[in-house]
DNA sequence: GGCGACACTTGGAACGATCAACAGGGGGGT
DNA sequence: ACCCCCCTGTTGATCGTTCCAAGTGTCGCC
C-alpha cells in the first residue's frame, strides 16, 4: 500500500477503528490547530502550501473524514435532498421515475449532495413527510415530481418557505413562483412528426390522453402544429383515450378503419404498444406498412423485437439542471429563470420505417 | 384549527419560523427542564402522567421536532440506511429493483429509518461510496443487493465491521457470515411447473440463463425437480441462453421444432416475452395452444394484452425482513438466523391457459 | 417527628465540527 | 524609524441533543 497522500476519494485498506479520528486528532498529528484542519478541508486557499500538504498527509494517513452530524449541527445543513418515493406505478410500461432517480442520485453526488428517500402514498402522507423532515432539519431541500392539477405539495412547500425544485411545470397554477425543470413534450412530438413527414407520410394520426391532462395536450400540440405547418389536415386523425394498451389498440383499429393513416404518433409507449398489437392482428408490418412512434423510450420500447421508435426525455439533463437550481437556491444566489425547459430526443428504431436504424438518435 | 395535542405525525398549518424551536424552548413553555422534554420523547415511562401530557402539549403547540443533526452527533447514529443505486439496467424488462426500493423505503419508515441513495457504477465506486459514508458516520448500516460471484462488497463491509444485510444469498462464498434475505427461486419455478402440471401438461420446457449463473440454476432446479417428482422426462426440454427477448424467441423456436413442448417455464419475463413473440409468429395462441410462465411479474407481464402468468417475488416481505434483521444488528441483539429464505407467489394470467384467471394468485 | 427509599427532575458536560475574533510576523509605504 | 495592513494560524464560543451524577420533593415507616 502506498503512503502517498490522497484526496477525498481515499479508501483505506485497514478496518475502521472503534472510534473514527476527529478533527482534533488530525490537528495534533499535523502539529496545527483544529481550525487549520477545518480550513484545509473547506478553505484550502487560506493555508500556506506546505502546511496544506502536511495537513492533507495527516488526513490521508489517519483516513479521516469529517463527522457528518457535527458538521450538520454547526452549519444547519445536511447535504441531503429529500425525494418522495411514492408507490410503484405498476401496470404501466413507464419506468421514467426509475431513470430519473438514478440521474438525480448521480447529479447530486457530483454537487456534494445525497438523496434521501421517504414514503408517502398520497398528498397528505407526502406533506407529513415533508413536514417531519423539515422540522427536524433532516434535509436541505426537496425535489417534487408530480405537478398535476391542484397538487397541494408545491403550494405547501412554498408557504413553508422550504427550498424545492419541481420536475414538471405548474400547469394550472399560474401564480406559482417556484423554480421548475421540465421536458418540452410538444417539441418531442414535433420531432416525431417531422421525422415521419420526412419519410413522406402525410396522414399521420395522433393517439393521446384525455383532454383534462395538460401534459397530454402539450404533446398533442406538437403533432398538431407540425402537421399544420406543412398545410396538412388533422381532421379525423386524432383520438384521446385512457393510457392503457387496450385503449391504444382500440383507438388504432378505429383510426385505421375510418381515416386510413399511414403512421401513428402516440402520447406514450403504452399506447404505442396497443397500436403495435392492432397491427399484428391485422397482419400489418410495423415500420414497413405502418409507422409507429411512442413516447418515453421505456424498457418495452427498447426490448421489443420490433424496436419502437420513441421520444426520449433527457432525464440526465433534467437532474443536472435541478441540482444546479437547487445549488443556487441553497447558496442564496438568485435564480435567474423561473423555469427551465429541455428538449427531448428521438430514438429511431424499426417501427418508424427506417431500414436498419441501428439505434440512431435524431435531435 | 384545533389546539389539542397531537403526536409525532403532527402537521402544523403555520409556516416554519426562521429558527425552529429547540428542546429548551419547549422546556420553558412547559415549565420543565430540557432533560424532562427529552425523556418525554425517548423514555416517556419515566414521567408522571400529567407532566408528560403537559410536555406533549407544548411540543404539539410549538410544532417541535428534535434536531436530527444534534441527536445524531450525540448518539453516534443517523437513522439512515445506505443503499447503492447503481446504473439503471435499461434493455431488460426487469423492474425488480424499483419495486424493492419502494418496499425498503416503506419498511424503513415504519422502523424509524430513512433510505439514503448513493451512486456507484462498479465495485470500486461502490466501495468508495461505502467508505465515505462509513467514515463520516453518515449512515448506520447498508443494504447490498447484488451478491454475484466474487462480489467484493460484502467481504469489504465484513472486514470493516460495518453492519449490513444482503438481499441475495452469498452463492459462491460459503465462508460468508453476514446476514442475508433472499427469495427461493426454485420454489417459484416449482410453483409454476406444478401449476402447469395441474392443467394436464406433461411436456413442459425450460428456458433459462447460462450455467454460470447460480440464480438461474436455482430456478432451473425447481422446474427440474417438479418434473421428475412426477416421473416426467426433461430430456431435450431445457435451454440455456442469454437474458434477451431474441434469445428467448430463438430458444422457443428450436424447442418447439425439436421437442414439441406444450408449455414453457422461463427464468425471466424477458425470456417469456421472447417465447410469446415466437408463438405469435407461428400463429399459436398463448394460453390456448401453448402455455407460458415468466419470472418477476414485471410491468411488461402485467401490461401485455395477453397477460403473462409470472412468478412474483415477495419484495415487500423481503424489505420487512431486511429491516428487521438490520434493527437487531444495530441494537446489538443477536441475529438468530444467518439467512432468511422467502417463498414467491404465482400470478396467474391468460398465458398459462386458465380461462379468465382475473389476476388470481396461487401460493 | 425524623429518617430513608423512591420517583422524578435538574444543571453541567460532552458529542465534533464551524464561526467569530484575534495574535504574531513580515513587508511596503511614508 | 514608524505605522499599517495583509497573511497565516490560533483560541474560545456555539450549534441542539443526550448522558451523567447529583438534587429535590413526596411518601411510608418506625
Amino acid at each position: 500500500m502506498s503512503s502517498e497522500a490522497r484526496g477525498a476519494g481515499h479508501v483505506s485498506g485497514v478496518p475502521l477503528p472503534a472510534l473514527p479520528p476527529t478533527l482534533a486528532d488530525v490537528a495534533e498529528r499535523a502539529g496545527v490547530s483544529r481550525q487549520t484542519v477545518s480550513n484545509a478541508l473547506n478553505n484550502p486557499d487560506l493555508l500556506r502550501a506546505d502546511t496544506l500538504a502536511r495537513v492533507r498527509q495527516a488526513i490521508a494517513e489517519m483516513g479521516y473524514s469529517p463527522n457528518r452530524a457535527a458538521r450538520n449541527l454547526r452549519t444547519r445543513t445536511s447535504s441531503l435532498i429529500g425525494l418522495r418515493f411514492g408507490p410503484a406505478q405498476e401496470g404501466t410500461a413507464n419506468a421514467t421515475m426509475d431513470r430519473f432517480v438514478h440521474s438525480l442520485v448521480e447529479a447530486s453526488e457530483l454537487a456534494g449532495y445525497h438523496v434521501l428517500l421517504f414514503p408517502g402514498d398520497d398528498d397528505d402522507e407526502a406533506v407529513t413527510g415533508y413536514d417531519n423532515l423539515l422540522r427536524s432539519t433532516a434535509v436541505d431541500a426537496f425535489v417534487i415530481t408530480d405537478t398535476y392539477l391542484g397538487n397541494p405539495q408545491a403550494a405547501w412547500l412554498t408557504r413553508q418557505r422550504a427550498p424545492f425544485v419541481a420536475f414538471g411545470r405548474p400547469w394550472h397554477d399560474h401564480t406559482a413562483r417556484h423554480p421548475w425543470v421540465d421536458v418540452d413534450g410538444a417539441a418531442g412530438t414535433r420531432l416525431a412528426t417531422e421525422h415521419l413527414l420526412a419519410q413522406g407520410h402525410t396522414r399521420i394520426a395522433w393517439i393521446g390522453w384525455r383532454k383534462d391532462n395538460p401534459i397530454g395536450e402539450d404533446r398533442r400540440s406538437g403533432w398538431f402544429n407540425a402537421m399544420h405547418d406543412q398545410g396538412l389536415s388533422t381532421t379525423g386523425l386524432a383520438s384521446r383515450v385512457e393510457d392503457t394498451i387496450n385503449s391504444g389498440a382500440e383507438a388504432a383499429a378505429v383510426l385505421l378503419d375510418e381515416s386510413e393513416p399511414t403512421a401513428f404518433v402516440c402520447a406514450s409507449d403504452t399506447l404505442a404498444m396497443g397500436v403495435l398489437h392492432t397491427l399484428w392482428i391485422r397482419q400489418l408490418a410495423p415500420g414497413t406498412d405502418i409507422a409507429v412512434v411512442g413516447f418515453d423510450d421505456s424498457q418495452v420500447a427498447q426490448v421489443f423485437p420490433v424496436g419502437l421508435t420513441s421520444v426520449r426525455q433527457p432525464l440526465e439533463d433534467v437532474a443536472v439542471e435541478i441540482v444546479r437550481v437547487l445549488g443556487s437556491l441553497l447558496n442564496h444566489q438568485p435564480v435567474q429563470e423561473r423555469g427551465v425547459l429541455l428538449t427531448p430526443t428521438l430514438v429511431v428504431r424499426e417501427s418508424s420505417g427506417v431500414a436498419d436504424p441501428a439505434e440512431r438518435t435524431a435531435t
